[in-house]
DNA sequence: TATTGTTATACTCTATAACTATA
DNA sequence: TATAGTTATAGAGTATAACAATA
C-alpha cells in the first residue's frame, strides 16, 4: 500500500527524502532561509525577532527567562541582545532585587521595528504556508506542536 | 479571535511561540539533535545517512544528481562522500562517457551499515512522532511535503 | 565557454568553558 | 556553593570563490 503518490519525487525509492526528518529540515530550512534573507537588511535574525516578539507584550523578561523560553544558550543570548541593545531596540534594565539579573525591555524603537519586521515575517510565513489551506495550517501547527518537545 | 488555545504556552502573548517557523525549528531541532546524538558514535551524520539513503535502491548516482536532489553545495557534498569513501561505506567510480563525473556506488559495508544505521535512525523518528497517532503521522508527513519546497 | 569536482576559506548559528559579580 | 551574565573559543553545517580537468 502507498506504493508510490503522485507528490513522489522520482529519484527516491522512499528510503530517505520520504522521511518525515527530511521534509522537516527542508521545509524548516526554507522557512528559516527566507526569514532571514528578509531579515538581514535589517541587521536582525530570526533569534532577534523571537527575543522581541516575547518582549512585545509589555512585560521585560530577564535573561534567563528569554533562555527559558526559547531554549537557547545563555551565551547567544547575550548575543542577541547586545545587538538589539547596539541598534537601541531593547534595553538591559537592572533587577531591583537581583543585581545579578537584567530584564530586558522593548523600547519605543523596538516596538516600531517589531511592527515592520513583524509584517516581513509574517509575509514570509504567508509565502511558506501557500500551498495550505487555512485548515490545513491549523493541522500543521498543532501537530509541529505536539512534536516540538 | 483565537485569542489564546487551550495549548499555549503561558509565556508567550501569541506573538512568537506559536508561529509556525518557531514550532518548525524546536521540531528539525529536536529532531536532528536526536538523530546526530545516534549517528555520532558511527562517525555519520544526517547527510551521510541521506546519501546512503539515496544510494540503496542499488543505482548509483553522480555526486550532480545527489546535489540535485538533496539541494545541498557540492563542497559540501565533497565532504559527505569523502567521509563514507574513507570509512569503505561508498566510493566513487568513474563514469563512461563524462570522465569529469564520478558515480557514488554503495559499498556492501555501506548496506551493511545503513541497515544499522538506518534502524537507529527509524527508532530516533519513533520516538520523536510518538506523540502523533499513524494517522497524524501520515497528516504531517503530507503537509510537510507540501511546503518542503 | 560551460560543467564536474576539488580545495581553501568564510560565514552563521550554537555550544562549551572559564570568568566576574553577585546571591 | 550556586546563579546571572560575560567573554573567548570552538564546533557544526553550509556557502562562496578560485581552481583543475574535461566537455
Amino acid at each position: 500500500m502507498a506504493r508510490r503518490t503522485k507528490t513522489a519525487p522520482a529519484a527516491d525509492g522512499g528510503a530517505a527524502t520520504h522521511e518525515i526528518g527530511f521534509l522537516l529540515q527542508r521545509a524548516h530550512r526554507r522557512m528559516r532561509g527566507e526569514l532571514n534573507e528578509a531579515l538581514r537588511p535589517l541587521n536582525l535574525n530570526v533569534g532577534h525577532l523571537a527575543v522581541m516578539g516575547l518582549l512585545f507584550n509589555g512585560e521585560a523578561l530577564t535573561q534567563q527567562q528569554l533562555i527559558g523560553i526559547l531554549e537557547i544558550d545563555k551565551s547567544s543570548m547575550v548575543y542577541l541582545i547586545d545587538e538589539l541593545e547596539r541598534q537601541g531596540l531593547a534595553e538591559r534594565r537592572s533587577v531591583s532585587g537581583d543585581r545579578r539579573a537584567y530584564a530586558i525591555h522593548l523600547t519605543d524603537a523596538g516596538r516600531q521595528r517589531l511592527a515592520v519586521v513583524g509584517g516581513a515575517a509574517r509575509d514570509v510565513q504567508e509565502r511558506f504556508l501557500a500551498p495550505l489551506t487555512p485548515r490545513q495550517r491549523m493541522q500543521l501547527r498543532e501537530l509541529l506542536s505536539k512534536v516540538a518537545g
